[in-house]
DNA sequence: TGTTAAGCGAGACGGTACGTCGTGTCTTAAC
DNA sequence: GTTAAGACACGACGTACCGTCTCGCTTAACA
């Protein structure tokens, strides 16, 4: 399992020094964005050679997205409280840590580079897949617990929310208040509440 | 006012070629994306020298953040359909379609780059201001018909609808469904209704 | 003494497809010259291990020298036509022919790398003292039939016959006339003819 | 005239440093043969730019043709010692200071790399018809003085001597006794006088 | 009507990174 | 014991853009 991950003891794909060099691509991602980002800069810090990188990943974003798969950055595991209201309010909350965080540096970078660049268009389709995959199971939940109507679209809550913070965080780049998440969540809630 | 923008009789700033220079950029950005984009490739496809450019942009992203502000490309204007959902409505509807119609190859491209590039963050933050300071008067239509507790902020509303288009268009890239916009309203607006 | 040489019956040196090896290192030169030799190219066209080439070579040019070696490429037999005029023409002719004729370029791409490369002069010196000690013959059948005083010395008359073929074909790169080999040998005769 | 090279005062063709560079990358060339000469050496050591130089010159081997046809290395003025044997002994006493003298380095190294580059060919042509353009007039004067047959062919006179010195030192690579170049003289004139 | 300054074309340049290719070394494991 | 397989450091290749600079020409405004 984890060591299947490339990097840990070679098992399938990657150099040797893949672990090092997957850190010091996302260090240098933090540090100065997609452009102080080159594969020059990472075989160096790496002490490794500029072709071994080349050997594995066909180019600079092809690196970048396996850094990215490779990291837990763009992972978290699936709230569960025992509330709908707790589950959706939690995530939120994880959204925004998660770009606001200590690591805000790499994952708004890499959120951004992702958004902007077509070779790494997959690893956003991939992002939100497996947020909705995981968090099917929260609806699920709900909705057994008669907490929501299973004609609600589990897909259409999670783009308003995650889309909300997106936009709070990346296009508006205000600071978000605390209870930023409740309300949108209340919203949300509300929104979907079996009517009657 | 129209002649004060850079590029028409030359009144302020920007070289005599302003417009085609404008349109250049756009056209490769559509073209190339980020990436695509060179000063170079806009000064010869311009007729222009490339000094030239320089000598009025301080570098390629100035360029291509007064091409974009210089277009009408992230400009539309608030709808007034005479009821908040209507205007909701049809504000998503026109996102959905800046992001999917024609001309979405530039304005993908220019919004991407817009959320990627940090000396590019202020056009995000303008836009989503200019977004925010347009709406407002439908809020306040909202709130005088009553249809609308002054106590909702806007500001959330506009997050959650733009943010769920975002959400879908950029980031799932998957195609939007033609209710869309009004499955999205009316969760929105149902969440805000007054509860009573 | 031919079971001496690597690659037949691998008697003392070389891998096992050392003939193979030469074959395609000679034919890569012939194709693209000294550039177009490359160690990577020939292991992968003659179905071996780069490692291999290198555990019995130590580096490019030891290979190619080897492989000039081993080829009859630079040796032929010494002319034996009864007269010093024959002789000598006679190996002029086919100094010629070896320069332009079916296999030529092997053979000029094999001089001229001997002749660049500081590696390969040694291959040079043994090329022409290999000459000299063939043709010695000649000289001495001549000496003894009258047709030459002992007193000239024939690495001069080797030089002079040989470098005029160099300079016209190598240098010049001209064609080379059918009678081109008689001139030479006449003016060359004639100076060395005996006085008096 | 000499300001109309390239390097001085930049009249034509060659960036301002033509003349640095040139002399760096003969420099290089003595110091490592062809492979010791790199264009990102020639820059470094040059202080110019490696883009300079590909400006300039398409190529490695360009840079180095041009160095060597822009340096005086394989040009020297043709004796008239009054005699055609002063000439040609003159002649070939001078060839073989170039080969032998203290710039021997560069001189035996560009002609070795002239030799085996397809891409620099056409030096050697220019080179050796040059040659005989130059020594066109020693001929002439001899025929003029009754020295010589004008049905001697100058093509070959030159192409022995000059063959015979490439071949002592460029293939021989042995000393080059001083009275070498009286011998070879005095064959070929023996060998060129009319008979009778 | 000149003069003067701003705008521009032309072109060279230093610099950084790209992605590629080849050399020669090394280790591991198979035949 | 030889070889295949494959990873690697190293160094250079030639290319593409970036952003800067200098030099003259031209053109419009201003004196």
């Amino acid at each position: 399992m984890a060591d299947k991950l490339p990097g840990s003891r070679r098992p399938g794909r990657g150099p040797r020094q893949a672990q090092e060099i997957y850190r010091v691509t996302l260090e240098l991602l933090a540090d100065g964005g997609y452009d102080g980002l080159t594969v020059e800069g990472v075989a160096a810090r790496a002490g490794v050679n500029k072709t071994t990188i080349y050997r594995w990943w066909p180019d600079k974003d092809a690196l970048l997205g396996a850094a990215i798969v490779q990291s837990a950055l763009l992972r978290f595991d699936v709230p569960d409280t025992g509330s709908l209201r707790g589950d959706l309010s939690e995530l939120v909350r994880r959204l925004v840590a998660l770009m606001t965080g200590a690591a805000s540096g790499v994952v708004v970078a890499a959120l951004a580079a992702v958004a902007s660049r077509p070779s790494l268009a997959w690893l956003a389709r991939e992002f939100v897949t497996d947020r909705l995959a995981g968090e099917r199971a929260v609806f699920e939940r709900a909705v057994e617990r008669g907490e929501l109507s299973d004609s609600v679209d589990p897909e259409l809550i999670v783009d308003l929310l995650a889309g909300a913070v997106w936009s709070r965080v990346m296009l508006r780049q205000s600071p978000v208040s605390d209870d930023f998440a409740d309300q949108v969540v209340e919203v949300v809630l509300r929104g979907c509440a079996d009517r009657g």
